[in-house]
DNA sequence: CGGCATCCTAGCCGATACTG
DNA sequence: CAGTATCGGCTAGGATGCCG
């Protein structure tokens, strides 16, 4: 992992481009199909992993346990772990990760309006 | 493309999430590595095809095409052609796309702020 | 309970060539 | 200029099973 491949230039053009546009920057952080989902049902505070699991019922074990690492890696949760048995964790988010919250709300929040667009285009048509 | 593969599960739970998750709703939009930064060069107004190309240099030719066709469909975008020789191009964005703007300024900001962040701690370190 | 390792497939994406 | 089509590699991600 140390050498990237010649092959692909998107990995490279990737890093470039994030030093100088943001949204670039952003989407590396979070663009996961998955990362927003975590992140937005840790906005209403901590979660132990199950949790989670049970919040998201489309997201396989997988996936969940990689963002869930990937997230911490970027500061955006950090894992608390009760060392007992059976083991207990819980999610939360840093404050870079609180700051994010007024973003996932208002994509949340045009969502909500966007489909309404559709269901008048709809009864429209 | 109008039967669903059997061996997928992922297409059709995100079908289903789409319709309780407003973020997996939103990410099934502008999930896809582009799309957000289509979106963010079009907010200071409409562009044409060669524009945009040369705003993203990371972009290639196919995923340019290929997302500008998917916002359109998602009603984010329209597309204006004028048929001549040679034809131009211009896309804009819809009543919808610009109800993104503010959501992704936000996303901007927030990766300049947290840029910040890390450039403190290693100082720190 | 929480999470990692393995295997394998679907789909993303780059490169190249062709059309109006 | 603004695309479309085809081929092929890479990787994201699903299914399953094992471990502390």
């Amino acid at each position: 992992m140390t050498k990237a491949k010649a092959s692909s230039t998107l990995s490279q053009n990737k890093g470039i481009a994030e030093t100088t546009c943001p949204i670039t920057y952003v989407m590396n952080k979070i663009g996961g199909h998955w990362k927003c989902i975590i992140l937005y049902y840790l906005i209403s505070g901590p979660k132990r992993y199950s949790e989670l699991k049970r919040s998201i019922p489309a997201i396989t074990e997988k996936m969940l346990a990689e963002h869930l690492k990937q997230l911490k890696e970027d500061n955006l949760i950090t894992k608390k772990v009760e060392q007992i048995m059976p083991p207990i964790t819980i999610y939360s988010l840093t404050p870079s990760g609180e700051e994010l919250g007024p973003v996932l709300m208002a994509m949340a929040d045009w969502a909500i309006k966007d489909s309404e667009h559709f269901q008048n285009l709809r009864m429209q048509g």
